[in-house]
DNA sequence: TCATAATACCTCAATATTCTAGGTAGGTGA
DNA sequence: TCACCTACCTAGAATATTGAGGTATTATGA
C-alpha cells in the first residue's frame, strides 16, 4: 500500500478510466482496483461511494439500478461524453504531472 | 499548475532530494521548486514552512541559522541521516506508485 | 524623504480527500 | 441459527494544501 497523501487525487482518475472499460458498480470498482493494482490500490469503500457521487454530480458519469436475481441490486455507473474529455485531461495532467516530479528528483549522479 | 490533491503528498519527497544537493531555507526552496519544475509546482509558503516543521520534528532534517550583512537573517535545512534513508524509502515509493498508475490508466488499445 | 517592493520568517481558517468505523439489507452455506 | 459475503451508504477524525494575513529587514526609485 502506498502513503495515503500521495495517492490523494488519484482515485478520480482511475474510477473514469476503469468505466470506459465497461460499466461497473461500486463494490465491483474497488475489487477491480485491488486486483489490477495486485493489491497497491486498496480504496475503501468510504472513500469510492462518495467519489462516485461527486464524480455524478459533476455529470462525469452517470448511473442506473439492475436488479439481480442472486443478491442485493446493483447500482452500475457509465461514463458520459464530458466525462470522457475529463478524463483526457486528467491523463495529460497525470503523465505531466509524473515528468515533472521525475526531472526533479532524479539524482545528479553524474 | 497541478491539481492540488493530486500533488498531495509530494512535498516532502521534493524538499529532501533538494536538500540532498546543498543545504538550503524556506524561501529558497519555495523559488527553486518553482524555476526547476518551470511554474509546474508553485509550492506555498502557506504549505512549506509547516511542511518543513514538521520533517524537522521527525529529526528528517535540522536547521541552523545564518545571519546575513543583507537583509533578513536565514534559516538553513540540512537533511540527516535518518532523512536520507526516508528518502530513499520515498524515492522507490514514488517510483512504484508511477509503474502501479501507469499500469492502470495506460488505454487497453490493442 | 517616503512609499513600495523584495526578502525571509511565521500562523490560522477553510477546503478537499481519505480512512476508520460504523450502519442497512439480501442471500448463501454449514 | 449464525456467520459470511455481497452491495449500498454516512459520519467523524486525520492530513495536506491554500489563501490571507502577520512581522521584520533591507533595497529601490520617485
Amino acid at each position: 500500500m502506498f502513503n495515503r497523501e500521495l495517492v490523494k487525487g488519484s482515485t478520480s482518475l482511475l474510477v473514469l478510466q476503469l468505466l470506459t472499460e465497461r460499466d461497473m458498480y461500486g463494490y465491483e470498482l474497488v475489487k477491480e482496483m485491488d486486483n489490477r493494482s495486485d493489491h497497491n490500490f486498496q480504496i475503501k469503500e468510504g472513500t469510492l461511494y462518495p467519489a462516485l457521487h461527486k464524480l455524478e454530480k459533476q455529470e462525469y458519469i452517470e448511473c442506473y439500478w439492475e436488479k439481480q436475481t442472486k443478491g442485493p441490486a446493483r447500482k452500475y455507473y457509465r461514463i458520459t461524453t464530458e466525462g470522457q474529455s475529463i478524463l483526457d485531461e486528467k491523463t495529460s495532467e497525470w503523465y505531466r504531472y509524473v515528468q515533472v516530479m521525475n526531472s526533479l528528483i532524479r539524482r545528479n549522479e553524474s
